[in-house]
DNA sequence: AGCATGAATGACAGCGCTGTCATGCGTCAA
DNA sequence: TTGACGCATGACAGCGCTGTCATTCATGCT
């Protein structure tokens, strides 16, 4: 087997030096022919291409990057794949790359400072072209690395403290709030709040829905959390839990649009009416909440363009412009009220 | 500010050699300690480590990659990340690779077989660890590329066609014809088949629905697809088509869960008795299937560990086991009936 | 005409690491 | 005791590309 490896490894790798022969110049022309085009004269340009064309010539990014001291790739950092937000917010990323010539490298911390502290240590040994981090929440070791990164470094999910560079998100914090006001708005008595997979976005939305109560007068303080991983089947026995421990409950604020999902179809079991009985408010607006029945109201936040965004934040940096360090760019959130927060006539 | 970045680009950076230097042997035997710790002395890599800790040095992949002609990454080649199916698949391989130094390249080919081939060739130029591509449909000429490969390739989400080299997945065609089948046997008379993104899978899906039906002596052909990505709105809108063009459906095998959701959400806006008068059949199974009310029957499969098994393919092939070329592993499926196909008595 | 200027191109060296072969040394069987 | 062998280690060169500076040549100006 080794040896039929070995055979098959000795497939012609075409380098820029044999491109450059083909094309009569130099390698080191090729190289700005591939790099910057405009230094380069048009028919110069024209053989080389043609070379590169007909030999099939790809080039090796590890000779460049070893050459040049820099790599084509983005680093980013989030806790984990699982997180349906985040797999929005990867989608968004690899839609920014587009006709680019960067890559991304995935790390994901698993909710552990020391994870992302030292993912973050090795990312930027390697000289990335930028680096996309989820949150402001970094151990003190790992902020001190990426204030003194040689490459951009966005920090991206929310806003509210000072970036590190720059950063891109809403704030929780204000949409847990918003949600929780529309709730009693709409005359609501006693909404409580659900919760999974408490990461400090979570918390600061927990903040929010405790300030709106608070400032509406609520004494009590009814949160049901976890940290467990959110899901819908959670969403249902959150719910559950909530109702045998607080029977007065009214309005569910979820932490996000799965509990909400959940909490609807536990609703429907128990044959409550949900909007006239029961207001459920869900958080950044998965496309199923306004197709559900009755539709979802949600708190709806954009994590396509929040990863977008990023990458563009990196690219204008890159090509020598882009925002001063400091830039947090805020994507704020959208309430959007639907029939299960249509209280009605009581 | 390019000066800033200069500056800051200075921070030191520690080689190999700077390492050999502190623990007194030459750079080699740290390349050896890092690659292959056994043929090192004891002693001697106790030194090694001790300086690694102590310098904080911190590998060049680059340098590695290109002095050795290999990389340590493994290409992943799949058509869209915004797809549910493979961000699980992709949660699956980021497990699988926990506890090796390999890394991930991602590329998404948007569905083209053009944009696949070029990014396998490329993908191929960089000799990676190993390539996980999904599917079976690639054109001639990515086959070729593939059969030719230096490095093991697992083809995922599907067995059936004999695989070019390694493949984990399973019979999309038998996991229909069994929802299909399900749904006859439970008493439904006319089921249908709703179908979104009408990817390769999809298609032999719907093949199983047909010949379910035909087996079971069904005549006409009740299809209703589209090519737009699938979400529960969309699960709505083509069911409301269905019923406008064949009322007497009375069950509906969906190609996926969103689907499904959309169905049910639909027929409880038209006050259907989902179980009783409609069954709904949706595929993959996702978690939300069983916490809806009614709970949802699916065709559950497991993508976490499809994507999980194809990197341990590729693990096991580099440490000079594995399967052997031609290996298809099946992951099945399971039908999961739930209420939503029980009819009960009508 | 003579010179400065800038655009296009090239020579050289080296990025950090590893494959290949060679070396030194202790151990074992004959 | 001697040669053969295996183990731990090292020397050397080079992977494919780009940064830096140097060179050439045509252009526009005084």
């Amino acid at each position: 087997m080794g040896v039929i490896f070995q055979i098959m490894n000795d497939k012609p790798r075409i380098t820029l030096s044999e491109v450059a022969l083909a094309a009569d110049v130099s390698p080191i022309t090729v190289s700005r022919a591939l790099r910057n085009p405009d230094k380069v004269s048009a028919e110069a340009r024209a053989r080389i291409d043609r070379a590169i064309r007909e030999l099939g010539y790809v080039p090796n990014p590890a000779a460049r990057a070893l050459a040049s001291g820099r790599t084509d790739v983005i680093g980013v950092v989030i806790p984990s794949v699982s997180n349906n937000v985040f797999a929005d917010v990867m989608r968004g990323i690899y839609e920014g790359l587009e006709g680019s010539s960067l890559g991304v490298q995935l790390g994901t911390t698993r909710y552990s400072p020391m994870t992302e502290e030292q993912l973050i240590r090795v990312f930027l040994s390697q000289r990335p072209a930028g680096l996309i981090v989820a949150g402001h929440d970094q151990s003190p070791a790992a902020r001190a690395l990426l204030s003194a990164a040689a490459c951009p470094v966005v920090q991206i999910m929310e806003v509210g403290p000072p970036p590190i560079d720059l950063a891109v998100g809403l704030s929780h914090y204000h949409g847990a709030r918003a949600g929780v006001e529309h709730l009693l708005a709409q005359g609501y008595r006693a909404p409580a709040f659900l919760g999974a997979q408490m990461d400090p976005r979570s918390q600061r939305r927990l903040a929010g829905f405790r300030d709106g109560l608070a400032a509406a007068g609520q004494a009590d303080d009814p949160v049901v959390t976890t940290p467990e991983p959110s899901s819908v089947s959670l969403g249902c026995r959150l719910f559950a839990d909530l109702l045998a421990r607080r029977p007065q409950t009214d309005a569910v604020l979820c932490n996000n649009d799965d509990l909400a999902i959940g909490v609807l179809f536990e609703a429907q079991r128990r044959n409550i009416r949900v909007g006239a009985e029961l207001g459920i408010c869900g958080f950044n607006d998965h496309e199923m909440m306004s197709a559900a029945e009755p539709a979802l109201t949600s708190v709806a936040t954009d994590r396509l363009s929040m990863g977008r965004q990023a990458v563009r934040m990196v690219r204008d940096r890159l090509t020598g412009g882009g925002a001063p360090r400091g830039h947090a760019l805020d994507l704020g959130f959208r309430l959007m009220p639907r029939a299960s927060t249509a209280r009605g006539r009581v």
